[in-house]
DNA sequence: TCTGGGGTCCTAGGACCC
DNA sequence: TCTGGGGTCCTAGGACCC
């Protein structure tokens, strides 16, 4: 039978989110910001048409008088990660695999199923709007690759109801004609200029080029996406996870950091947080690695990076991943810089079993094995950081700024809307 | 004048994605 | 004053080994 793939990707998510709970916001434009209020990195269909881009630094663009009425908001991750879930879950429930790609993207495996799919697809775009409150595109047909052109297909033509079927190949010749390369999923600017200078624009120059010649220019992955745009099918449908390889916490600071015991007390913090993501995912590691430097968009001020990194004993213990964070710190650390960003990653994952090792052992390896689960679960309750290491600091003056967050209308009881009624 | 071949593992850097 | 964060995969090159 031959596979059909379908992509269901929200629109304009983060901004829809925010629109679910305040509904004044709806037909006004709206953006929604990165972390420390950076970049506009959701714009709904109003704020796109006034011309706000991707990754705009909002601090530069907002000044333009005609975005004077645009409603900004900054990321209020807890929210649209709840939200995706109840997409999710409206999902799961009408099609017999979801795989979810990114927060607001999913796979659906439609191989086989009976009836239209046109119909299906319309009926299950219908459900995550009436259910999940979230506006959505499908996009379907042989590979996946194919499935997230049509689903792009889908968002920058209204007219086609929020759905296109990519299955008939007459109909993909079509659009292969008309769109330039640089709109394939795994095709990037660069990889775009480079199909360019060799004399491939569209999609169909890029699927008429001989195989070498694009493994030359792309390697073994552009291979592959020529291949699924041709519709052979080379990215199967993953049904679980697949097994972490890195857990990251990197954040710019809300402003800069001259002095040590503040950069000490922002790598533990994000230590801290890496543990707690470890944990959450039954994982310890075996490697980390710190980083920090300097803005490097302030021209004329000095430029300094560091980073370093080191294999260690398997861990997931807080206060071990402190201890190696702040000793790999110092050697990179250098007085008299304004330090912009730093972060701490976390690689070589396996999961986190009882194991047989050091000869040597510490006391603290047993507490701290009572210490924090018990951290932990004082912490889901009571909010994060109601108990944390000292070394983290106490006011953190140097975090990010988040000035217009939404409140957690869906994860938190304080928050939630209260309706009266009589 | 002459200086092997083949393999593995690790890391850094680049490109991509949302 | 203020320009995000968190992932994945691939390749090239070096170290090392026999």
């Amino acid at each position: 039978m031959k596979p059909v793939y379908g992509l269901i990707d929200a629109n304009s998510f983060y901004c829809s989110c925010e629109r679910v709970f305040q509904p004044r916001l709806r037909l006004l434009p709206v953006v929604v910001l990165s972390n420390n209020d950076g970049c506009a990195i959701a714009r709904t269909t109003e704020a796109k048409a006034l011309g706000i881009k991707m990754g705009d630094p909002w601090h530069l663009i907002r000044k333009r008088p005609e975005l004077a009425a645009v409603e900004w908001f900054s990321s209020n991750y807890a929210l649209y990660g709840d939200m995706s879930r109840r997409m999710y879950q409206v999902l799961a429930e009408r099609v017999p695999r979801v795989e979810p790609y990114s927060i607001d993207e999913m796979f659906l495996d439609l191989t086989g199923l009976p009836g239209d799919l046109t119909e299906r697809c319309r009926s299950l775009r219908d459900d995550v709007r009436r259910i999940a409150k979230i506006p959505t595109c499908i996009g379907w047909g042989p590979t996946k690759t194919i499935a997230k052109l049509a689903n792009g297909i889908a968002k920058d033509n209204p007219d086609l109801g929020g759905v296109c079927d990519l299955t008939d190949p007459a109909i993909r010749d079509s659009y292969y004609a008309a769109l330039p390369v640089g709109e394939v999923w795994g095709i990037g600017s660069k990889s775009a200029t480079k199909l360019e200078k060799a004399g491939y624009r569209t999609i169909q120059d890029f699927i008429d080029a001989p195989v070498p010649e694009v493994r030359g220019l792309l390697t073994v992955v552009g291979e592959r996406t020529q291949a699924e745009l041709r519709g052979v099918s080379c990215l199967p449908f993953v049904d679980a996870p697949a097994d972490r390889k890195s857990i990251a916490c990197t954040r710019s600071f809300g402003r800069p950091i001259t002095a040590w015991h503040e950069m000490r007390e922002a790598i533990a913090t994000y230590a801290t947080r890496a543990a707690e993501k470890l944990r959450q995912q039954g994982l310890q590691a075996g490697h980390i690695a710190v980083f920090l430097h300097t803005n490097p968009h302030a021209k004329g001020e000095p430029w300094h990076s560091g980073q370093k990194a080191a294999q260690i004993e398997p861990t997931n213990d807080t206060m071990v991943l402190i201890t190696q964070a702040v000793r790999m710190l110092k050697p990179v650390w250098r007085d008299g810089y304004r330090y912009a960003k730093a972060g701490v990653m976390l690689s070589n994952l396996e999961p986190a079993v009882e194991r047989p090792k050091q000869l040597f052992f510490s006391l603290s390896d047993s507490q701290s094995k009572l210490l924090m689960p018990a951290m932990d679960a004082i912490n889901a309750r009571y909010g994060r950081n109601t108990i944390s290491p000292l070394a983290i600091g106490i006011a953190r003056p140097w975090s990010a700024r988040s000035r217009r967050l939404s409140r957690q209308f869906t994860t938190k009881l304080e928050d939630v809307l209260a309706a009266q009624a009589w």
